[in-house]
DNA sequence: CACAGCAGTGAAACCGGTTTCAATTAATTA
DNA sequence: TAATTAATTGAAACCGGTTTCACTGCTGTG
């Protein structure tokens, strides 16, 4: 016993919709695939979502109905009704550089074949951008937030942490242990150090990246602990602040040589600054790696490239999105999970090699 | 005469809402700001949207008590009433391509404090994988797209006019003229071999970009009328078919040189091939520019700093996404406008030169 | 002075889903 | 076989806005 249920208004605002425009497709909806499978709206919304249990025959129906109309749930219905908006804020810390547009490319790749979204805003390494930005998101209801690299303010994050599940890449909070992604920086400084003193090197410069930055004091740490366990004496004007960027390199140099500083290798905290060093050592004549080694940090794929390739520290990038993704998606889920440990590597090139005669 | 407008349903529910969940802040909605400016819901969200007036009384009432209570529309709700989402979908040919990530950037900041917010995929350089991601972005019923570099078919194309305001960026497609930013790639090319023709060089070797894509058949064509132009004979062997990335410019030079080939300028489809190029010759003990010339296409941020600083082309990336945004914007509000010209500029840094003795 | 026209406004329908609640039916237990 | 329990299911409320429609005063016109 077939029955058409259809409501008077239902039927005629639909009608209406036709007539009216009766090019534009119109938008299936749940009720149109209930009438076509003979069910209610109830049971084809639980069919949907996997919520309640129906019987196989109708939900083989529903099924059938939605993949013959082509059936699409509307976004804004479902956010509506559930509160929940299957979208992912991501707030990266500048768009742009390429370490984290890596990480933000990991984070796609971490959320394709899910039922999430991925949206994008740039914090323009400025955290009162990036709390803004981080209220435009929630006020488009995401379900999570990523936040990569340090672009908030420890309040901003108080008030995430009881808001909104969040999870933290490419830096370290206390308290955030369970949702916090990143490497070891000081670990990875110093490696990278201790590589140059295992050639012979024990004048070694270092060019910093934005001071107040967590990864630049890390790396900068990793560096003086290098040194120190090795019994070389650090000398304070080997250190240049710089800001993470390849003009950063170069006025470095120039800083050390003008004031007649001797150095045979340069740790730079990122690898843009590296390829500045590098080019104020070409334009002094300065030979690379014959009279100074140089080892950079990130690994961005034009460090392959330079003249000569530079020796650099790998950040898995990717691998910390897509790891992001998942962690948030366990936590959305609220199912267990293990914060996964991120490894660095020194990737050794032809910037580095064994002291000559100073 | 004050009148408490408070429905019984409405007034239960958001009790319960309390109780159940006290520590909750409460979602301000359109009827709390009714009851509390003492007007309607119709009133508070014709002052909200501007759409009919309202008596000026009225209106501060409204927007008072919306200050007040601190009150944000509800984005699906809105959604699902007016059918507009105020988000815009963007699809990249890639994400983490230096040009493609400048020219996002530039629609973020194009967007920036305007109501739209826009939201991100990556067509991972493939036509089919871009199709996709716009079928998703439409389900998340976006608003508008834009479409970053040759990432789609033209039978996708087509369909997109018709159903959703789109604009084109990096590319040109017939049809389009009115929603579609591009530079002349062609111009650009032939500007840039030009000024190794003006420096003496008559054997100038070129490295494509992936073959079937217009901006390297554009390069390709603008380098090709360049030399004919200067009544210079193409050498075939001298082009050598690449990928727009570093390995492409090691593959390539290595191939010239390997076959004999003699040249002593080479115009590179981008900039990482420009790398790569300088790369492999470096590896051979060729001088650049005192033996060779190169050029190269973007002015990625870091061809300032190879050795020598890299002579380029350079796009205005982060202007043709503001731009974009701007276009999509007027598209939106059909608002007249005219597309803007995009300019290149050959940017001559240190790696090209007067030709020597061959 | 009667009537048309317009600014201003509230009630209620509507957008398209989810979820609660009660009812129906089938299966299980005593 | 009667009573109880579990599995399904539909009706209706609800999410928070927008928009249509009808109605109230006022103003302008003849």
């Amino acid at each position: 016993m077939l029955r058409a249920i259809v409501k008077p208004h239902e039927a005629l605002s639909r009608l209406r919709q036709n007539l009216l425009d009766p090019l534009v497709k119109k938008n299936v909806t749940i009720s149109d695939i209930a009438t076509q499978a003979n069910v209610s709206k109830s049971t084809v919304s639980r069919v949907l979502n996997d919520t309640t249990p129906v019987h196989e025959d109708k939900r083989k129906a529903v099924l059938a109905a939605m993949k013959k109309m082509n059936f699409e749930p509307n976004v804004f219905a479902r956010g509506l009704a559930s509160g929940q908006s299957y979208t992912i804020g991501v707030v990266t810390q500048n768009f742009g550089s390429p370490i984290y547009d890596a990480i933000s490319q990991g984070v796609v790749t971490g959320l394709a074949d899910t039922t999430y979204s991925p949206i994008f805003a740039d914090g323009q390494w400025q955290p009162d951008i990036g709390e803004a930005v981080v209220q435009t998101l929630i006020g488009r209801k995401v379900d999570g937030l990523i936040v990569i690299g340090s672009s908030l303010e420890s309040s901003v994050l108080d008030r995430l942490k009881k808001t909104i599940p969040t999870v933290l890449v490419g830096w370290e909070v206390e308290g955030w242990e369970k949702q916090c992604l990143f490497i070891d920086n000081e670990q990875a400084a110093r490696n990278a150090t201790q590589h140059l003193i295992e050639l012979g090197h024990t004048q070694i410069a270092h060019i910093t990246g934005i001071a107040t930055h967590q990864d630049s004091m890390r790396r900068l740490w990793g560096y003086r602990r290098a040194l120190t366990a090795a019994g070389i004496e650090i000398d304070e004007d080997l250190i240049f602040e710089g800001r993470f960027d390849g003009n950063s390199g170069v006025l470095g140099v120039e800083s050390f040589l003008m004031r007649g500083k001797r150095f045979t290798a340069l740790f730079a905290s990122n690898d843009a600054t590296a390829f500045g060093a590098r080019l104020a050592l070409y334009r002094r004549g300065i030979r690379v790696p014959e009279d100074v080694s140089i080892v950079g940090f990130d690994n961005q794929s034009e460090a392959a490239f330079t003249t000569p390739p530079l020796t650099t520290v790998r950040q898995p990038a990717q691998e910390m999105g897509i790891a992001a993704a998942e962690v948030l998606l366990n936590l959305l889920h609220k199912k267990e999970f293990t914060v996964p440990k991120l490894e660095t590597e020194l990737v050794i090139r032809e910037s580095t090699r064994l002291r000559g005669n100073p």
